[in-house]
DNA sequence: TGCAGATGTTAGCAGCTGCTAACAACCTTT
DNA sequence: AAAGGTTGTTAGCAGCTGCTAACATCTGCA
């Protein structure tokens, strides 16, 4: 029934963010999911293993292409959720919070039928 | 950030499901959350432990009013979301699916507002 | 050059959730 | 009463995600 994807997403949707900054290093991911080097560590060797990042000689890290489209999708999915709980008149920080616990666990089809939602109401302004 | 609440929810919102229907088991809990009966055994000593739940003579499961609380609480926002995915056409399976998985990461903010939401869309009927 | 600080890595631990194997306890059925 | 089926329980294992302690590496500054 989970989809344990959380994790993953997680930290490709971060590499991507940080990656349009300059170059990403574990610790800034560290950082940014505040948790510790030595946890972002281990699991970066199990992204490498998954084939979603590669590392470079300066230890930067890298979206593959596969890793690319799930961080795409991932932040896809938040945007559209942030903006229509936004909508719903959400605080943003208590919309932020839900949009990424909920960013994981929603089907295709809940996808398309909240961002139709979200069209309409943003017509309708 | 993560609640983790969804183990202690899912035993929760089903031991009040089924016992409305009668007297609940362990072997009963297993079949309907699709995992074996050790591992409902351990947790529902976790459960007894915490406070939810209280085991009679006959091994029959029964909430405390702390269980019952969680439970229903619980099953109020499972309703709510279900009711809303179909109102927005998801086809049910997928609604019910999804409502489980989000049903244990929403603010109260972002429940009230979809609630109200779903209030307006039932009335424009 | 040499030290200090930041970063990366490894090892070992813990809590959560699940499993199988094995055994105990009970109940039916012959 | 013996045999078999269902249920409960315990022990030991595994994968996930996080931690600390300790060490390695690198980099910049004095």
């Amino acid at each position: 029934m989970r989809r344990k994807m959380t994790r993953r997403e997680d930290y490709l949707k971060l590499i991507y963010t940080l990656f349009r900054k300059g170059e990403v290093h574990g610790a800034d991911l560290a950082d940014a999911l505040d948790v510790k080097r030595p946890t972002v560590c281990v699991y970066l060797k199990r992204l490498v293993d998954i084939g979603d990042i590669v590392m470079d000689e300066h230890h930067c890290v890298h979206l593959t292409q596969q890793g690319l489209q799930i961080a795409e999708s991932t932040l896809d999915k938040h945007g559209m959720l942030l903006e229509l709980l936004q909508n719903l008149c959400v605080p943003s920080e208590v919309a932020a919070g839900d949009a990424c616990a909920i960013e994981h666990n929603i089907s295709p089809e809940t996808y398309s039928a909240l961002k139709q939602l979200l069209n309409e109401r943003q017509v309708n302004v």
